[in-house]
DNA sequence: GTGAAAGCGCTAACAT
DNA sequence: ATGTTAGCGCTTTCAC
């Protein structure tokens, strides 16, 4: 006696077979005309349009995935999208692979790279069309498994070392030079860099070195004050505070900002101390967040372009997965402009 | 001759079947020890290890997913990641689902309809574990879509309507209601909100809706100054703007705002006009962002809990997919804190 | 232009 | 505790 077998568990309900059997016509038919529909008859793209259409069918993507042995999936690896830097890159990444029917699966690492390691390493795991990863600094083994991935994988955010594949994005040791010149240009001959946490933030880190390197180069006396939190407006000022109270700063003293939140902080802690700017002390920030062109007195910054750098990178990423040439080691400078506002 | 047959494409390097061979044990055994490896031997599961060691194996997620039709997936649909409110949700629901495994499919919506009905057709495509949504307005097709996925839907940061599965957010109307009548408490009696776009941001319009019926209920002279564009803090001084110059609003003036960016916007507008704040006007916010504790004057503002609602979101996603019993149409307030300080 | 057939790498019922 | 077996839903050669 046959116990016909039921099915084991629940199962997808409209299968590309049903589309088929509804058409009249071979499950091979029917792929090819979700793929290439040009390359189906007339009569049949109709028919088998139409059985889509009643059967309200949607592929599996899945089972694509499986059987192409590729997933139309790009995998982006950023610190966190809550720092407003990544979240515009991911931003445009996602418009512009959305275009591509490419989706993004993100991860944070926070930081931490052992948890970045096991980021990439399930995100490899997806067969992804493309990986997307902040910075050039990464463990070996994360390294080692981006090396041999056997997909586009894009750097960001970050120049300056040896990409693994491609890279896109700007020299943070250039920012911070430029900083600096910018602070001596305008006069101020006494120079201080306020930063969050730089011993996990890498970037932030190169971009206070480049800082240094061009006071010294110029042959100003400068000074580095981190704060081993997040680099947050509180932060900014605290850090002034520091600057002010414990180590005198004198009015004249040209300050340069890792980003935005830290020289908000410091103007905002500077105005309450009853310090003007850009008259006593000076500020330039980096990042040109929203409220950088608006706030009072409109903040000095080098702006990067967080936006380009997303642009970029779906674009390499596309033309990889269109078969065209893309060199390995292809680096893209996204560069940067300071933008001379009233802090300065 | 035989032309021995190529692989057809790229295929993956090292498979579980490679693992069993190498182990000596049936593949099926290799699969029960990745999910359950206490349900294997001991002597097994060293030899398991040591080949998935050597061959430096790793699991293709994608035919994990097709075999048990479902993969470990979570979509996240929200309006953008670029919007800090969400990036802290997003943010939380990544450290909370990840630890669980689970991966985050993004996509953004942009505020449009259309593109939101897009993403989640394409996210259902995935056979996600559980699906995330921002706000209970969807379109029809959204919406039967979402009631017929067949997978845990939750939909975050509104509550007031009935949601498709479940919900966790919590009542705009009432942000505003708060917000007038914390304004009235402290004697302002000419009510004005300030907005950005609440024809697209329903959640905003929400809560200018709240902000008016409360200072009706007070009996209160209120008006809704809205922006077409994004609420930005370049909109927050130009609304700041328009309120005094067209219509000669009246020191004493108390000013709800859509969200902290324009509350900044409007205090930086402020001090460039020499009004003080909170002598002339008072302003409150909507979010608590990083610089509203540090601003100048400090922003008194509504604190919803974004990472609150990451949590608990996340908790019911895992609730339900360990397949404990979470009622369909559980809601979940999360509530919000007003934080009073200088501005008002 | 269309169809038959053979998987993609894994899971899960069932038998042992 | 382990192995056998039969797919998951789709793509992709290859032959017609």
């Amino acid at each position: 006696m046959d116990k016909s077998r039921r099915p084991r568990r629940k199962i997808q309900r409209v299968t590309l077979s049903d589309v088929a059997q509804m058409a009249g016509v071979s499950p091979s038919t029917v792929s090819l005309y979700l793929r290439q529909p040009e390359a189906v008859s007339a009569g049949a793209s109709q028919i088998i349009q139409a059985a889509i259409q009643k059967l309200n069918y949607r592929p599996n993507l899945i089972a694509r995935g499986l059987a192409a042995a590729s997933s139309r999936v790009v995998s982006v690896i950023v610190p966190s999208v809550q720092n407003a830097f990544f979240a515009e890159t991911v931003a445009a990444l996602q418009r512009e692979l959305g275009e591509a029917k490419l989706q993004l699966l993100l991860g944070h690492t926070e930081y931490n790279p052992r948890t970045e390691e096991e980021l990439v390493r399930t995100a490899l795991s997806w067969s992804p069309a493309a990986l997307v990863i902040a910075g050039l600094h990464h463990s070996d083994a994360t390294r080692k498994m981006l090396e041999t991935a056997g997909v586009p994988v894009v750097e960001i955010w970050e120049l300056g070392g040896t990409p693994v594949d491609m890279a896109v994005g700007f020299h943070h040791h250039q920012v911070g030079a430029l900083t600096a010149r910018h602070l001596a240009s305008r006069g101020y001959e006494n120079l201080v860099y306020l930063s969050g946490r730089t011993h996990l933030d890498t970037r932030a880190d190169e971009r206070a070195r480049g800082f240094l390197a061009a006071a010294e180069a110029l042959g100003l006396p400068a000074r580095h004050l981190s704060h081993p939190a997040p680099a947050t407006v509180e932060c900014g000022g605290i850090l002034l505070s520091q600057l002010v109270d414990e180590y005198g700063a004198a009015p004249g003293t040209g300050i340069g900002c890792s980003n935005d939140l830290i020289a908000l902080g410091a103007l905002f802690e500077a105005q309450r101390r009853g310090l003007r700017i850009p008259q006593d002390f000076s500020v330039v920030g980096f990042g040109d967040l929203g409220f950088s062109a608006s706030s009072n007195p409109s903040l000095s910054t080098i702006r990067p372009f967080g936006n380009v750098i997303g642009l970029e990178t779906a674009r390499l990423i596309k033309a990889r997965l269109n078969g065209e040439e893309v060199a390995p080691a292809t680096v893209i400078d996204t560069g940067f402009t300071l933008l001379h506002r009233q802090s300065s």
